[in-house]
DNA sequence: TTTTGTTACTAACGCGTGTTAGTTGTCTAC
DNA sequence: GTAGACAACTAACACGCGTTAGTAACAAAA
């Protein structure tokens, strides 16, 4: 390990003051400096590899140059491919912007995380929350206080900011093209319930476009599954059980679908011919499963870059007229839907 | 936004000096406080909410309680859900030992990431690396200069400490395995080449088994995909187009397994009876693929845990007698491979 | 000569913390 | 009755930085 260089060793070497050396690096205009001595002090840092210290420009400024990004239910992490694709667009947008991402919401307890000490250690600048859950106290009053902060979801309350998904389009969209295929009898594998906003949009979206179109959604017609396809496969044959009749079933995410092809699979029902399939995501892969992926698309890159740039443009101090952004959602036809048999 | 509390506040709540306050938080033993005092300090400093605030800490301590993650080629992160399974051990590990994670690596320009600059402005304490690349002179400086760092798979370094997957144990029982089955032309698509090191090692272990048992695998035999999906089917369907004799094929991990599959129906060949495939990860999802992925089992959340671990260790000045730890493999069957026809 | 202004720089403060060296008062030892 | 030990605390420094207020030199104007 190289030996810390600081302002005082570049002001030595360029044989000019501390000072002189902070205004070059930041470009300081209330000042005037020599064209020469601006160039000396470059030269030195450049030669001794000078880097400020973050810890003394944090103390003096005040800010962190860092966003926390929090991750509600920690389980979703390693189980949901749509996560990836967030983090990817919250890295990039922070990165142009040059904040750094500190991750956070690894409880191992599974509580939900503390924010508050992050926020009151004033390690971060502030804070994108990833599955928000609505039931946070501590995240609620954080809202309240003002801190900047952006959901990846949302709470509902109405001083938000958030960037949430519309399901409305893509599910309304999903409902006419299966009914069209002559499917009367649908269920769902929507993924956990109190936990996250998200799914409850979804679940009443979907009843929503089916009661708009004369069908209910039963309770009997619901049987949630956490993230992984596992507990989709789990969760199908449940529902299937005790729902044979059904001939067409709208999964949580693309993850879950792949669990309950699966699990119709195991019972001996053929996708699409016996049982419809659609998805929700469309992740990159869902083209490419055997039979391609029906599904609906959101952009998970998208959610997480418009969630960082509205967060920088906060920090920012810029007033913001749309504290909701929506990203909207579309139908894809593949190959899990098939006309319902009699 | 509350008013931020400083020790000094909690000080003069307490009736004490600065020094008692900061003792009480800190535990400090050096010197003995009477239990009402380390009382009262406390009782102020929870009602005023009292959280150090780091960067002062920072300042004088010279650490930060924070560790860099590098992910070395950043497309990876959204394309290949082996990533989030790392991120979740390594994130779990550093919450339990009291460190953040500050996640790196999103540089638009696609250039490997700058770790200098991240190092020298001392805002971790050490790195853990994902994916590095063996030809990275800065990483290799790094690694010279003796800053904690732990890689997530290898450069070569002698002195460099990395937790690497052992494929050997995998590729040698799937092999083994699939010539069992009667295959004697066997293909792969390992992921994309020069980037990483863990490919090679891949390949190179794929190659040794086939030549133990008397078999080549020649440079015909091999086309390389990146990490998703897609380029899996797109490399599979080259590979197929100039050796349509192939009976069996390696893909580079399950994602990549996918595509293979995706490309070998669309070209009429039926999984497992026309065309074998071998998967490697075996992710959460792949038992529940149409068919069942057969697959080489590594365990990427324990990669993580342990990378994450080590460097834990090595921050807290402990001699580690292993600088090098192995995750080994083992063969899952399921239903991707059949007998070969003849 | 004095005043005013401009250019090019620097001394010194404060951000909030951890720790060393020191102070005050009380209690024991001979 | 003095010396020494100990308990309980605190003043003051340093960490590395950004910035305000100020200085010195010199030119132009009065």
């Amino acid at each position: 390990m190289g030996p810390k260089v600081t302002s005082h060793d570049v002001a030595r070497r360029a044989g000019v003051s501390r000072t002189t050396v902070s205004m070059v690096i930041n470009n300081y205009s209330a000042v005037t400096l020599s064209a020469a001595t601006r160039e000396r002090v470059l030269k030195a840092a450049a030669e001794l590899g000078y880097q400020p210290n973050s810890a003394g420009r944090m103390l003096v400024r005040g800010d962190t140059e860092t966003i926390g990004l929090v991750i509600g239910d920690r389980r979703i992490l390693p189980f949901d491919a749509f996560v990836p694709h967030m983090l990817y667009g919250i890295g990039m947008v922070n990165r142009q912007h040059g904040y750094h991402v500190l991750l956070e919401g690894f409880d191992p307890s599974g509580e939900p995380a503390s924010y508050q000490s992050l926020v009151d250690s004033r390690r971060i600048d502030g804070l994108i929350v990833l599955n928000p859950r609505p039931d946070d106290p501590e995240l609620r009053a954080l809202i309240d206080r003002g801190f900047p902060l952006v959901l990846a979801g949302s709470v509902g309350k109405p001083n938000e900011y958030a960037v949430d998904i519309a399901p409305r389009a893509g599910l309304t969209a999903a409902v006419d093209y299966v009914m069209s295929l002559g499917h009367r009898r649908i269920g769902t594998v929507p993924f956990s319930g109190r936990d996250s906003s998200t799914v409850d949009v979804r679940v009443a979206g979907l009843r929503t476009a089916l009661e708009e179109r004369g069908l209910e959604l039963l309770e009997s017609d619901i049987e949630a599954a956490d993230f992984s396809a596992e507990s989709g496969a789990l969760a199908a044959a449940r529902l299937l059980a005790r729902r044979p009749d059904l001939t067409a079933i709208f999964a949580g995410n693309d993850t879950i679908a792949i669990g309950v092809i699966s699990a119709a699979m195991r019972l001996g029902k053929d996708v699409p011919n016996d049982l419809s399939i659609v998805g929700f995501d469309d992740l990159p892969f869902a083209a490419y499963l055997s039979p391609p992926l029906t599904t609906i698309r959101t952009d998970a890159f998208q959610q997480g870059a418009k969630a960082a740039e509205m967060l920088v443009q906060i920090l920012k101090g810029a007033h913001l007229e749309e504290r909701h952004l929506r990203i909207e959602t579309e139908l894809v036809v593949r190959a899990t839907c098939a006309t319902a048999r009699s």
